[in-house]
DNA sequence: CAGTATCTATCTATCGATAGGTAGATAGAT
DNA sequence: ATCTATCTACCTATCGATAGATAGATACTG
């Protein structure tokens, strides 16, 4: 037997990653489980709970994940590929951008408490491939890239979901990291 | 007497760029001009005729300055600077992402003549970069280049704007930009 | 073991608010 | 008289949210 919560997370998930926050209600996601919207209620009592419950577990897979995959990288270049794929399979994987890609664009709307979990995601993103990033580099100069490398992904997901054009988003990554190869 | 629809749609435009299209009503445009919500129906009779006036007039306009900004930019780096600003106009002036970064975000959940008006603004874009970068690079080059630069401003937007800190996006543009300056 | 209390997960039914949208009246301007 | 711009009044559908019932599992108690 599934989890119904774990599933809903899921099914939250890929519905607000498609259409946006407030394009998707309780009674879509109930439908899509064949329950009640009151019994969506049971798990996440508001909207702002299921909201920050999806956050929390994007970014808990997001940095597991990349640390898998970076876990064998040992040049500054190949960390940088591994988070770039994390980014890749997030869009590629299911046709949609990243759950707070979407969530960042319409901050402004979003209870605050949300709109900080996302904000929070960029910060340790950044704060990330700081880290990543060469360390003979002074660290504001990694800092002021480790900005640059989360507005390009995310804003090449969002260009490549628009236009329904995966390889904008490949051929971005490739240009990106073409600066730190050997 | 200024021109209710105009006004509807600047109320509309800053409303969506701000909290994402399905977070704005009718009702709230109507309250905020003092009117009622079927008086804004007299001017567009579906939320989607709304949006894609929006759009139509965000396109516009966005181009017009354009290429006002850059009529007298005579090498390449001039005209790219130029395009920029007006993106940067856009934000900081605003402190509201771009119209169509919003509305590409959230392109699957809007009906499809409005997405595909999206669509087109961001092909725009495109074609405008291309045509404006060093004509000395061949053209798939440029197109590339041309990807990357609407990707990294838009991202750079929605970042700068998440995390309230627009340096963030000047000094990704000003990084964008350094490859080409003299 | 039997009985009872509690917990889990769901339901039905409903709430007030709001959504997008429509019909038809009306007052003022041309 | 017609056109323009607005209104009143309303509709149906849906929103997020709540209350209270229920059936079944689990755990405690004597």
């Amino acid at each position: 037997m599934t989890d119904t919560r774990e599933t809903l997370l899921d099914t939250a998930e890929a519905a607000i990653r498609l259409r946006g926050y407030h394009a998707v209600s309780f009674r879509d996601l109930a439908d899509e489980l064949g329950i009640k919207s009151s019994s969506v209620h049971y798990y996440f009592r508001q909207k702002e709970d299921l909201g920050l419950a999806l956050v929390a577990r994007y970014s808990q897979r997001f940095f597991a994940d990349v640390d898998a995959t970076a876990a064998n990288a040992e040049t500054a270049v190949a960390r940088l590929r591994a988070f770039a794929a994390v980014y890749r399979n997030a869009l590629v994987g299911s046709d949609r951008i990243c759950l707070c890609g979407m969530l960042g664009s319409e901050s402004s709307g979003l209870p605050d408490a949300l709109a900080a979990a996302v904000a929070e995601f960029f910060q340790a993103n950044i704060a990330w491939l700081s880290d990543a990033l060469p360390s003979m580099l002074p660290a504001a100069e990694r800092r002021k890239r480790a900005n640059h490398m989360v507005a390009a992904l995310q804003g090449a997901m969002m260009l490549a979901n628009s236009l329904g054009n995966h390889k904008l988003f490949d051929q971005a990554v490739q240009d990106m990291l073409a600066a730190y190869e050997a």
